[in-house]
DNA sequence: TCGCGCATGTAAGTTGTTACATGATTTA
DNA sequence: TAAATCATGTAACAACTTACATGCGCGA
């Protein structure tokens, strides 16, 4: 549902390819929302069929076309209604966290590598957005509004992914001790 | 897919209705996993036929009967299986996060009210965890190890509404100034 | 030569949501 | 008298995942 207004919030910054929005979401929109490509152009041609987005096909030489979108007026509108409405929590579905719930059954050597082996991602997403932080976000106070609220999206990646990694030092300190 | 173990997960600590079954992961297991009763009972009639639960049926004389759920042999063993396997983060899709990246489509009072009524949302919620763990956790050191787990659980839903009542400060303060 | 990045999609299946349906008892 | 709680589900639809499919260029 919202998909569509992921979609359009980046074709707003500016024109993109299926495979550049895919891209977009992944990375420094990961702790956003989230696509598969399959997703997104099944999207994209939805929009296409709406008009909510129109496109130009840019061929290439050495690598298949292009099929560059942009948003249109009518997208623009959509996205600006959705924008104003209010919106609801979404709901948690953690399945590390759920196995918290079947205590006895762990082996507790499988449950150390795993919080290990997410402990590891934690690091590295929390310093690819202190990157992002660093390279775009560096003078907050002195940002233009609508970037100072792409730093607050930013900056609860930042603090989630932090929050994270002291949980699982936590955890694997309960581990030890359990040993 | 996950739905199946977390059903399993509760009835391997008791036996319960569907309707339990659903108020159970809209409380206690609330920032873990969430699912409507239509999911639930669903997953039940699927449960059955894998012959993973058993059910007694509780006539009662002045409300609905219950069908009251246990856990099987195969259902324990299928729950120890997946418990035992790596798992995989899961995606983030935060509507409230993707409107910063539509700021300049916002209207200033709307952005303001939306953040203030999930900020009274988080403050209950975090409220609500604060008490299960003053309840059930308030010593922590000498707990049973399965029940430590379970308290590593509770103690991400306290930090993460913590933190967003913290964000939502910090945002609401960053508009402040723009208007 | 094997995999990765670029670039696009289709098809089938699973999971999750929304709407509909019933009906008694308790509480405001 | 209206709404909430208890208690169960079905049906239709929307969203998301997984597997399949193609094909070139580049670097290890």
């Amino acid at each position: 549902m919202a998909l569509k207004y992921a979609l359009l919030s980046c074709l707003n910054e500016s024109r993109a390819t299926g495979y550049e929005l895919t891209q977009l979401l992944r990375e420094r929109m990961g702790n956003v929302w989230n696509a598969s490509h399959q997703q997104t152009y099944r999207e994209l041609a939805k929009l296409r069929d709406e008009k909510c987005v129109t496109f130009e096909e840019v061929p290439q030489s050495d690598k298949p076309d292009r099929k560059v979108y942009a948003i249109t007026e009518r997208g623009r509108g959509d996205l600006a209604e959705w924008v104003n409405e209010p919106s609801e929590r979404p709901r948690v579905r953690d399945p590390l966290l759920l196995k918290m719930f079947a205590g006895e059954l762990w082996d507790i050597a499988n449950l150390k590598a795993e919080i290990e082996g997410h402990r590891i991602h934690w690091q590295a997403t929390l310093d690819r957005y202190l990157a992002i932080e660093s390279r775009y976000f560096s003078d907050p106070e002195n940002l233009p509004f609508h970037y100072r609220l792409q730093h607050l999206a930013l900056l609860r990646g930042i603090d989630v992914n932090r929050s994270w990694l002291e949980w699982s030092d936590n955890a694997l300190s309960v581990i030890e001790k359990e040993k």
